[in-house]
DNA sequence: CTCCTACTTTTACATCTGTAGTATTTATTA
DNA sequence: TAATAAATACTACAGATGTAAAAGTAGGAG
């Protein structure tokens, strides 16, 4: 499995456009990331040109613009970044996290039975195995 | 409510020595984290030095060292971390988060009952209101 | 009282980030 | 074909981070 690059929170912004409307020209990209954010045009350009350099993106030139599509998975990313959260602050596991934000009174009621809801969703799948 | 300064993966290595020691001289820390990682002396010096600076730990001279106590309270960072972190990758629940693991595989189905019992757990102390 | 040693203080420096400005190239329009 | 507009490419720069060397200082040993 390749080396998953380090990717900044500013530069994931760009990634999540990058994955949700691939493949995207650097115009586009610009648009829509103008709406969500005050980045000015070039800052974005910095972002794509790194994101690119790092091999998070990949940029091919259609006509005059470039056309970016991702070399990262969004999920094999957000595994990663997950495993390293969950690694500095809980000791490696979802587990301890879950326990801390119960014991902490950081979830709802609510929370807690959707919670339950989605564990046992879990079981009837393994259940159809 | 004060605010938290941010704190880097490296000086929380040493946030954590402190929190685990406090009060702790500067020649303790070294030692501890001597054990833990391959850090120079000097190095720890200058996280601890960051740290004070940033308000995240306090330095009092005793005799010829210095006695470092926390300023911020581990609990209160680490739920600060979480929040940020569920919020950057996971919409800002937990229970995204647990929903996505459980998607991709990502817990045994120990941790699964195990998560059940720690949920219902919290049952019993509502119950006990 | 002086020297050594353990601490503290100061300085360094490359890389990564956030945030752009400036310069150059190229497609399109007049 | 020349000027313009739109993209791309190059340069900049301060603050955070990881990593530490070098210099200064004060207390204890001789």
């Amino acid at each position: 499995m390749r080396e998953i690059p380090q990717i900044s929170e500013a530069e994931y912004e760009v990634m999540k456009v990058v994955w949700k409307y691939e493949s995207i020209s650097t115009p586009e990209v610009v648009e829509k990331l103008s709406k969500k954010s005050d980045w000015k045009p070039n800052t974005i350009h910095t972002m794509l040109a790194r994101l690119v350099k790092k091999k998070a993106l990949q940029a091919r030139k259609a006509g005059r613009v470039f056309i970016y599509t991702s070399l990262v998975e969004k999920h094999d990313y957000v595994e990663q970044k997950s495993k390293s959260f969950l690694q500095q602050f809980f000791g490696g596991t979802l587990n301890s996290m879950v326990l801390n934000f119960i014991e902490n009174d950081q979830l709802s009621n609510e929370d807690i039975s959707e919670l339950k809801k989605i564990l046992s969703i879990r079981d009837k799948k393994e259940g159809e195995k």
